[in-house]
DNA sequence: ACTGGCTCCTGAGGGC
DNA sequence: TGCCCTCAGGAGCCAG
């Protein structure tokens, strides 16, 4: 379930190595994902350079001088660097070949994940043009957020992980990041002032960033044959922690689904 | 304009 | 041991 600080870190792992190598040919092998893979592939990506991976959200952005291949990773999505000698698992829907030393494989037991081509600026892809800042943008302000929550009746768990309002935000960091605000998931978005709208954005920017962090120092585990990039360790304080003590030491953390999402909070210190 | 509910899919985990 | 059931989740989509 890779969330913002995984997806970036496949980003800079995957670029590192790959930038500026040449594709020499690629293998579908089960197209069936969100959107169906192109059959031809192949016939699109032989022979381009890349020329760099850029990220929007958790979308991927392989970029070649004739156009854009645009991957998410779902919820059970990873990608991987091998040999192309190295055998295949169940799984590996996607084989991208450079040379004799590496292969990019995307491997998604669910397939929830993608992969399109778009000769359009990535911008205007259907996919990307409606989403919202990046956390770590400067759009993304308090003023901002706080006008985006007036009159809404949503509950600001659901509101800040709505990719409209800001992307990035997944569901165990939503928790994460509301309790290090100390504010309740189900508070409607529009009865939250707009100074804890600024303690928000602080906890999102922090927890994203603290997990970026741990990220970056499994990154050399990205080439394993049988490493995943994998979940981060990040000491999760409320979610998957039902009917545990809060740090708070004052309550035990709850579990309540809000949107059709799993979401831990604690009643003593979430307010 | 909002909101909540549904959907895709497979693997994990619990109960018996 | 093995079967069956439920749950989990990103995000687009749809109906009310």
């Amino acid at each position: 379930m890779p969330e913002l600080p995984e997806v970036e870190t496949t980003r800079r792992g995957v670029a590192q190595i790959l930038v500026g190598r040449t594709i020499s040919g690629v293998k579908v092998g089960n197209p069936r994902l969100r959107q169906p893979v192109m059959l031809d592939l192949a016939n699109t990506l032989s022979g381009l350079v890349l020329q760099a991976v850029e990220r929007r959200s958790k979308y991927l952005l392989f970029r070649f001088h004739t156009g854009t291949l645009i991957v998410h990773l779902g919820m059970s999505g990873s990608l991987r660097i091998v040999t192309p000698d190295t055998a295949l698992r169940k799984h590996d829907h996607v084989e991208i070949f450079f040379d004799a030393l590496h292969s990019l494989r995307f491997h998604d037991p669910r397939r929830f994940g993608l992969m399109v081509w778009t000769e359009k600026p990535p911008a205007e892809h259907p996919l990307i043009q409606h989403l919202g800042p990046e956390p770590w943008d400067p759009s993304f302000s308090t003023d901002y957020l706080f006008e985006r929550a007036r009159g809404r009746k949503i509950a600001v768990k659901s509101f800040i992980m709505d990719g409209r309002i800001v992307v990035g935000v997944g569901n165990i960091y939503a928790s994460e990041s509301l309790h290090r605000a100390r504010v309740h998931p189900n508070r409607a978005a529009g009865r939250i002032s707009r100074d804890r709208y600024a303690t928000i954005i602080d906890a999102v920017q922090q927890v994203l960033g603290e997990a970026l962090d741990v990220g970056g120092t499994t990154l050399r585990d990205f080439l394993k044959s049988d490493g995943e990039p994998g979940y981060f360790a990040l000491q999760l304080k409320v979610y998957g922690r039902a009917g545990q003590p809060c740090s708070c030491g004052k309550a035990l953390i709850r579990q309540q689904v809000i949107g059709q999402r799993s979401s831990f909070y604690c009643p003593k210190c979430q307010r």
